[in-house]
DNA sequence: AGAAGTTGTCATAAA
DNA sequence: TATTTATGACAACTT
């Protein structure tokens, strides 16, 4: 928390992650009172390498006992130690793909055992060379040696040697042997080592059987993941044991391109424990390259398809692209019609051509006008004869008739003319016609109107009138065109009307409800007047007896409030007036002294 | 089946 | 005068 604190700036995931990395670090002895972010990234860099060699050290300690205990076992099972070979007879007898792979790896590791002077040296030497008066060297031998012999005698003096090398400083060790490695496959030996190791196993390692053959290699790789140089060859084994599946003469550039990935990836990061799930899946992508024959087929995106321009893209090969958007719905279907759902372009056709399931298609083919008026609506409109013959004589008398019966029966013609289709797609149809062809759509189709319903009803009088002049129509297409414009508009005037109805309701609504509220509040503000009133006559009641016991008669005597009252003329004049003579007012000019 | 809501259309008046 | 707009009324259609 207190971390999180500090690096305010970063965001809260970069800080998760920070923190989950951190934690490792203080797992693995880092010093947490690093409170700096930089100076804890550094010194985090810094621990990871360390962290990675030690977990280096220890794999190579551990995967160095595994292995000689499998020597050992394997030792009981043939139950001798075999002397070591000659160094090019692995590479000769080398008939599986197993003891390729074992046999270059512990060539590799022979390499982490001795240092890379040596090692290049050795290679340099016709490949492996013995020198017996070298320990590592004699280390080499033994790891060249055919893994038949790979459980040798020797190998136990494997686990006092090695972790010199290992004590190495760290990055140093690591940067040397990324770039021994690389100059190792350079070398045409060994290149051609591994061509030759490629050869025996491309006779095993017909893709289907790759896992098999593959499969031993990862459990190797585990084995000897320790040292980098094992864990390096083994990706590389592993890489190459694929390629011959291309050609062999392309193994000198697969070893390179190999080499280059090596030297791109970070040791560290390839060797982790994901390193056999990353090689799987290069390997896998390789492999399926290679198996379809194609090997840069995955560069062929979905994204080359869409390049293709629908209309280009189908006229030249529909059976190629039909293929293609069987194997993926995201085709064009993704890309023409949901970016441009109402687009009636090329595109639109290709995707009622292709993305429409066959009853679809089969409802569209039977509807009049379906996808034909999606091009009327941006196209002058060219119907088909056959569809439009059968209709356009009876209909052309109907559309001078604005009697009250031609239109009805010209409206339930327009609906028999579209649900014509059949009983089975009746209801869909029915909803898709409506939702692709008006009624006047429909008519304007029938009587072969070369302009939309659109144009007809949107363009400014003179355009429209520039328009019908330049058309020789008859008098049942300037009729209908007339009424179609007249309706069109009447249309979006009702609809227009109706929502200005609908919005004076609300409004009118709106203002009952202020109104009410309005009502409310005056009612409110009355009833407080109100009592303000009656407590103010209480008041002024109380004052007026109050002053009434104040006044006194010249024998001293009070005036009683029934005998009497008090008045106040305009002047402000005060008047104590008897209640009882009202006839003649007795007017009293004293000036009532209150006190 | 029928009520309620929606939409298109017509008639008409007004702009 | 022709065209457009607004609106009530009606019918068809949908929910």
């Amino acid at each position: 928390m207190m971390m999180e604190m500090e690096v305010r700036h970063q965001s809260q995931q970069d800080m998760d992650l920070i923190d989950i990395l951190w934690k490792q670090d203080i797992d693995l002895g880092a010093r947490r009172e690093v409170f700096d972010y930089n100076h804890r990234q550094k010194e985090y860099e810094l621990q990871r390498q360390r962290e990675l060699e030690e977990q280096k050290r220890q794999h190579l300690l551990q995967e160095q006992e595994k292995a000689v205990l499998a020597q050992l076992q394997l030792d009981e099972e043939t139950g001798e130690y075999i002397p070591r070979p000659a160094p090019s007879t692995p590479l000769q007898s080398a008939g599986t793909p197993l003891e390729v792979t074992q046999n270059l790896t512990f060539i590799e590791e022979n390499n982490d055992a001795i240092s890379f002077d040596e090692c290049m040296q050795l290679l340099a030497e016709t490949f492996p060379v013995e020198d017996p008066g070298n320990t590592p060297v004699r280390l080499c031998n033994a790891d060249i040696s055919p893994c038949t012999s790979v459980m040798t005698p020797e190998q136990p003096s494997l686990l006092p040697t090695t972790p010199s090398p290992v004590q190495q400083p760290p990055q140093s060790m690591s940067m040397d042997l990324e770039q021994a490695w690389m100059e190792l496959l350079s070398l045409p030996e060994l290149q051609q080592c591994m061509h030759m190791q490629m050869e025996d196993t491309l006779e095993t390692t017909i893709y289907p059987n790759n896992s098999e053959v593959q499969t031993p290699n990862y459990s190797f790789y585990s084995m000897t993941e320790g040292t980098n140089s094992g864990c390096a060859a083994g990706y590389l084994n592993s890489f190459n044991v694929v390629t011959p599946n291309v050609t062999p003469s392309d193994n000198q550039n697969h070893a390179d391109s190999a080499a280059n990935y090596t030297a791109d990836e970070d040791f560290c990061e390839m060797f982790n424990s994901e390193n056999v799930a990353v090689e799987s899946s290069g390997r896998d992508e390789y492999e399926s390259n290679v198996m379809s024959g194609v090997p840069n087929n995955s560069l062929f995106t979905p994204g080359d398809l869409y390049s293709l321009s629908p209309g280009e893209a189908f006229d030249r090969d529909k059976p190629g692209l039909t293929v293609e958007m069987t194997d993926s719905d995201s085709g064009i279907s993704n890309a023409s019609p949901n970016a441009s759902p109402n687009a009636s372009s090329p595109g639109k056709s290709v995707y009622e051509g292709y993305g429409y399931s066959d009853s679809e298609m089969d409802e569209m083919d039977h509807n009049p006008g379906s996808a034909q008026s999606d091009y009327s609506e941006i196209f002058p409109i060219n119907y088909t004869p056959d569809e439009i013959m059968g209709t356009s004589i009876s209909i052309s008398d109907q559309s001078n008739q604005h009697e009250k019966y031609p239109k009805k029966q010209r409206n339930k013609q327009v609906e028999e003319s579209s649900h014509n289709k059949g009983p089975f797609t009746k209801d869909k149809l029915k909803k898709r016609s409506d939702v692709r062809l008006t009624r006047d759509e429909q008519r304007a189709k029938n009587l072969k109107i070369p302009f939309t319903v659109d144009m007809i009803i949107n363009l400014p009088v003179d355009d429209f009138n520039e328009l019908m002049s330049k058309h020789q129509l008859n008098e049942a297409q300037l009729a209908l065109v007339r009424d179609i414009r007249r309706r069109g508009k009447n249309k979006v005037a009702a609809q227009n009307c109706r929502k200005r109805k609908m919005e004076n309701i609300v409004g009118l609504e709106s203002d009952l409800d202020s109104l009410k509220d309005e009502r409310e509040r005056l009612l409110s503000e009355k009833s407080k007047n109100l009592m303000n009133l009656k407590e103010m006559k209480q008041q002024l009641n109380s004052l007026y007896l109050e002053v009434f016991s104040l006044l006194k008669d010249e024998k001293g005597n009070g005036y009683s409030p029934s005998d009497y009252s008090l008045q106040q003329s305009t002047d402000g004049s005060v008047f104590l007036v008897p209640r009882i003579k009202k006839t003649f007012v007795k007017r009293e000019d004293k000036h009532l002294s209150l006190k």
